[in-house]
DNA sequence: TTAAAAATAAGAATGATTATTATTATTGAT
DNA sequence: ATCAATAATAATAATCATTCTTATTTTTAA
């Protein structure tokens, strides 16, 4: 039987608060988060505790992202969408196929597939000039489409 | 025409440096490789030029592990093997499925498959009995398979 | 040749994360 | 409850990869 492990109410919060955003989001971002509902809380715990976390399984990191580690309260492997843009990580509703490759001697136990692009909300934001000339590739070269 | 861009000694020898290797190097490693030849580098020049490197799609950046990003002179998408041990990362010979899943708005450019474990090299390291208890799943709990 | 532009080394600055340490809260047995 | 062992914590210092700054050198092109 999994002896399910005591969690002090500040892990409960920070738990709390990965698992009730869809964000994917930073320790510091976790941190601002329960700071109002717990002020004397500091950014080394939320560390500390995610660390925990996941080492328990009970959280995943996403990959960074802007040199910043970001989490997902939803530790079954699924793939992420990354916005090029502003950073932001959209859950996929897309199971890649289970087929594994052949990778001798190595023992895969996981894997994280992820898609780079620009978010509906940044695309729409962009200069509608800009937008045109990209369709047409020409300054693709000089403005990058990643 | 594509016009070439002038690459100084400096960064022709980054290039090669990444080009050669295999290990999908940070950028400490490279600057430690090219400082023999060129004793006058900094490991500044390296970051620089990477960066520009990989705004000309002459290098691409495989991910962070352990702190450290990584890089590729191989630019076509290709998924990679990392191994949650030692660090290293190998290029997995597959081909994952080319199927887009539906993502409304998202305007997918790049997508980056890496399936995690452990290489050859350290499950071949392991202490003998820990490998056997670990066969049977006895602790894996304590001791972690990931 | 010469002036503008690009590349560079050295080192400072940044910023996310981790380690340290002293203090406080929790637990469990008596 | 009491007390000792243990875990959790805040504050802050330390670490370390990466970026930025600045003064200098090299390259380019006219």
């Amino acid at each position: 039987m999994a002896k399910t492990r005591n969690h002090s109410k500040k892990r409960e919060a920070i738990l709390e608060a990965i698992r009730l955003t869809e964000t994917h989001p930073s320790a510091r971002w976790v941190y601002e988060q329960v700071k109002p509902k717990l002020p004397d809380i500091s950014l080394g715990t939320v560390y500390r505790n995610i660390k925990v976390c996941r080492e328990e399984g009970l959280l995943a990191s996403v990959g960074v992202v802007n040199n910043e580690e970001r989490f997902d309260g939803v530790v079954e492997p699924h793939p992420h969408a990354i916005c090029t843009k502003c950073g932001s990580i959209i859950d996929v509703k897309y199971t890649p196929p289970t087929s594994q490759p052949s990778l001798s001697g190595f023992a895969v136990d996981n894997r994280r597939t992820v898609f780079y692009g620009v978010c509906a909300k940044c695309s729409g934001q962009e200069k509608g000039w800009l937008k045109k000339f990209k369709r047409f590739g020409r300054l693709a070269k000089r403005f990058g489409n990643s």
